[in-house]
RNA sequence: UCCUCGGUAGCUCAGCGGUAGAGUAGGUGGCUGUUAACCACUUGGCCGUAGGUUCGAAUCCUACCCGGGGAGCCA
């Protein structure tokens, strides 16, 4: 017995193999049979005839119910008339597991109800999007890890548990620690900063919390998120490491994870498009630009534009909301990095640009297509006075900073990373605009099961 | 928390005061090249929950429950 899978079936032609799966779907023609066979490589049509076959296993077949576990054993025959160019030309089937009657995904490309797909999440990464998705999932934790790893920056994991909030900002999960309050962290950043002291260039990626009431298709409860940090690094070097890390991203998905991108539908030339450099614009021109085009949209946009008009801002000063976001995503067709914020709507240890205190030396990476905000960073503030009256102006406890001012007080120097969305990014890679759907069971508001 | 849309067959939906419908899945039969196969017949329902209006409610009203989309906040 030859096993093979299905990603890997032009090296079998004419030759008998065995496969291990599941039923996919199931078409009768008279004296024929054809079995849509997945072994999570991919699809292969498993055609049965009738008088070559046991008349007890034909019938068994032609009323085997959907995801049924099946071995087919047969021969691999290159047909055009055959979806992905080859089929089996079925020898035997052993029937490993039935499946009950009634299996809750239908295989339909109408409209899908989210919510019963949500609730049937383990079963629904069965079938082709999601499955799809999942693997440009994993092309894209792949690269990140390999983009650090070639140039050199360590893995150093930040904790999960923390004592405090790392930025005083967002509401966090509280969890009972041994009679202690702790907290789900929310960012590894502060942690990276130590780390980068002791080896240069650091990185940690894993889960992150926000327990934020957001219900929108760019919000997660448990999200992953990859944030690097470098010692002796400035704004520049940050926008730097931007450019040739997204880019280098999606050229690994371009490369080595096509055959997802096609099932998924995606334009790839939108993202052949993703090619050093960024535009780079400073927060104060972007406004200016936004303004502009919010005026000409509400002028002569479509219905949809203007909507997304009227929510824009009218005046520099605030964050940006979604609207002025994806007008940012309309007016640049690569990922823009908005630099140089207003320090005043930053988190504390954002250092100020001495040219202009008032902006803070940040910068946040917005996707094109709607993708919104995939990164967020900026230098960090290296001055231990500057520092403290940063956490006094913000209101933080003082004392629970105490191992993170330690780091300005022995050899402080300047430095600065980024935090990473993945489900963000592999959202816009996907051309999916929902995180839900790019990590393989989603946390949301309403939802924390299966 | 606010705005908005929705909950009818296993699944996707129509019906919007007068006997509960279609497609699909399931069942029975037919077909040697199907691609979401097709053709014929067929099983399948506490119309989200609780009140109310009415001769009569899936349909109108009220409350509640559950969810989707969006806002704020953020990656």
């Amino acid at each position: 017995m030859q096993l093979a899978s299905i990603s890997k079936l032009e090296n079998f032609v004419d030759q008998e193999v065995t496969l291990r799966g599941w039923l996919y779907n199931r078409r009768g023609k008279g004296k024929l049979l054809f079995l849509i066979l997945r072994d999570g490589t991919g699809h292969v049509q498993c055609v049965c005839f009738r008088p070559d076959m046991d008349p007890e296993l034909f019938a068994r077949l032609e009323k085997l119910t959907y995801e049924s576990s099946i071995q087919v054993t047969g021969v691999v025959k290159k047909d055009e008339r055959s979806q992905g160019g080859f089929e089996i030309g079925v020898k035997d089937v052993k029937v490993v597991s039935e499946a009950e009657e009634n299996y809750p995904i239908a295989i339909q490309e109408d409209t899908p109800n989210i919510d019963h797909l949500l609730d049937n999440r383990h079963l629904w990464i069965r079938s082709k999007i999601p499955h799809a998705t999942l693997r440009i999932r994993n092309e894209v934790v792949q690269a990140i890890r390999d983009f650090f790893y070639e140039r050199e920056f360590i893995l150093v994991d930040s904790p999960i548990f923390t004592p405090n909030a790392c930025e005083g900002t967002t509401n966090l999960f509280e969890v009972d620690y041994f009679d202690e309050k702790a907290y789900l962290t929310q960012s590894g950043q502060l942690y990276n900063e130590a780390t980068c002291m002791a080896h240069g260039k650091t990185y940690c990626f894993g889960p992150t919390f926000r327990a934020e009431k957001s219900k929108t298709r760019r919000h997660l409860t448990e999200f992953w998120m990859v944030e690097p940090e470098m010692a002796y690094a400035g704004l520049d070097d940050v926008m730097d490491l931007c450019e040739d890390f997204l880019s280098y991203v999606v050229e690994r998905c371009l490369t080595r994870a096509r055959k997802w991108l096609d099932i998924l539908g995606r334009d790839v030339t939108k993202l052949e498009n993703v090619t050093k450099p960024f535009p780079r614009i400073s927060y104060a021109d972007a406004c200016a630009k936004i303004i502009e085009k919010r005026a000409q949209l509400l002028a002569s946009g479509s219905d949809d534009e203007k909507r997304i008009a009227k929510d824009a801002m009218t005046e520099p000063g605030d964050d940006f909301g979604a609207a002025d976001e994806t007008i940012i995503g309309m007016i640049f067709d690569k990922p823009t990095m908005v630099h140089r914020y207003p320090k005043s709507i930053k988190a504390f240890y954002m250092k100020a640009d001495p040219q202009q205190p008032e902006y803070a030396l940040c910068v946040d990476v917005i996707g094109p297509e709607g993708a919104g905000e995939l990164i967020g960073g900026g230098e960090r503030e290296d001055s231990l006075d500057n520092l403290l009256a940063a956490i006094k102006h913000h209101k933080l406890p003082e004392e629970a900073f105490k191992w993170y001012l330690d780091l300005r007080r022995y050899g402080s120097v300047p430095h600065a990373g980024f935090g990473l969305g993945v489900e963000r990014t592999v959202g816009w890679i996907c051309g999916n605009p929902h995180v839900r759907e790019t990590i393989p069971f989603p946390r949301l508001l309403h939802r924390l099961s299966p």
